[in-house]
DNA sequence: TTATCATTCAAACGTTCGTTTGAATACCTG
DNA sequence: CAGGTATTCAAACGAACGTTTGAATGATAA
């Protein structure tokens, strides 16, 4: 399909995409100007669009590059797990922590700039610009239908529409947590040392959207439960 | 302290900032301009200026008309549960519906512009503008303080570590949710007449929210469970 | 009515934005 | 080495930005 975007990266492009990655992080895609950008990257200022044509060319490839690869690994983790159980259903615990793994791993690449990736995918959910949030649904499209196909082989008792909503509730959860958890500190009381040991962050996170996909059904206990 | 806060507001302070709340949240910060902004509240370009100073304070003031509002709400209900109870633990699930319900009572208004507030709010979260998360911060902090002593009461023995981080999940959750519900689709499926169904939100909102909080500690499980 | 204050208005301010240009330099092929 | 393509560079483009100005208008009280 896409071989055209085989096309290998120079060096200046590359420089580019990283300071790209970091300023889009730092102060979002308006905030960061071309000036900025190429300071940082240490080019020109015609490069950007030399190179890429425009700002918003540069946003779509600053996602492109990790993206794809991002959710091919996740795939892949899928289907190793589900080889490995050799036509055994999976637990859905295992299939969260199959999703959640790439973004994680992807955090503790603080050296490759994973971690600027990471934090501004979270950021681009709640972007306004459309063009962006088209881009990224499409490039996730693969993914999610792989991963709510698993989940509907693990919970074959759970609505459809159900999961569908608990599947956005656990993206949501996701996609806050990495992209807000060293900015916004609203509540008080966490170890800063503990922020960033992704380890632990996986654990805890697959802990809660396990808990919160298995949960009984709301949609028959509209009132509280008697006292 | 802030006796000052109450000075009332003239309608064209009124239509500035109705406007704001419904640009800033389609356009972004950065992305809604003075000009936009005057010409949808019907005013002229110099009265942003004249009435709050400059656009970062019309942005500071958006977020202060509705947010004391929304988070004492929450408190008084939070209250008027513990009264109700008479000195007995509540359920986790009846806290977190004290908090979320706020939210989507809010989201009900469309009439008010409460809709295009709750929307605006969940991106704020990953704003990169630090003076606008300062701000928030600052403004949920006493409402965050109270719930989370009422979680400490409702579920002692829950480590506290483990409560902020299971908070900062749920506040994720909520937060995503209501931002980007209608805006990133990145899981086909999901009914759309039900998106905007601010009870069963709520429902399922809770269910989900409550089963993550009480999930098992992760901790103590770093491992798969045995086969 | 006249004096005083608050508000609205059209116009312009200087700055920064993303993009384009055309010459200069580097790289590669024959 | 010569010729041609790819890249870098300094400079400038018009447009849009947030803000300021000073006069015009409205409301209020003596």
């Amino acid at each position: 399909m896409n071989l055209r975007a085989i096309k290998p990266l120079n060096e200046t492009q590359i420089r580019i995409l990283d300071a790209a990655e970091e300023l889009f992080m730092q102060h979002g895609f308006e905030g960061a100007s071309m000036r900025m950008l190429t300071a940082k990257a240490g080019v020109n200022l015609a490069a950007i669009n030399y190179h890429f044509g425009s700002k918003d060319a540069l946003i779509e490839a600053v996602f492109r590059r990790r993206l794809d690869v991002m959710n091919a690994e996740r795939i892949a983790q899928l289907e190793r797990l589900e080889q490995e159980a050799a036509g055994a259903p999976l637990t859905a615990e295992a299939i969260i922590r199959a999703f959640v793994g790439a973004s994680l791993r992807m955090i503790e690449d603080a050296r490759g700039g994973g971690r600027n990736f990471i934090r501004l995918l979270g950021r681009a959910y709640t972007e306004p610009a459309k063009p962006i949030r088209a881009l990224i649904g499409q490039m996730y499209a693969p993914a999610m239908e792989r991963f709510k196909a698993a989940f509907v082989r693990a919970l074959p008792e759970l609505p459809k529409d159900e999961l569908v909503w608990r599947m956005h509730f656990m993206f949501g959860t996701l996609a806050y947590t990495l992209a807000a958890t060293d900015t916004v500190q609203l509540i008080a009381g966490a170890k800063p040392e503990d922020r960033y040991d992704a380890r632990l962050l996986e654990n805890r996170l697959t802990a809660f959207m396990s808990a919160g996909l298995l949960a009984p059904l709301a949609g028959t206990i509209n009132v509280k439960k008697a006292a």
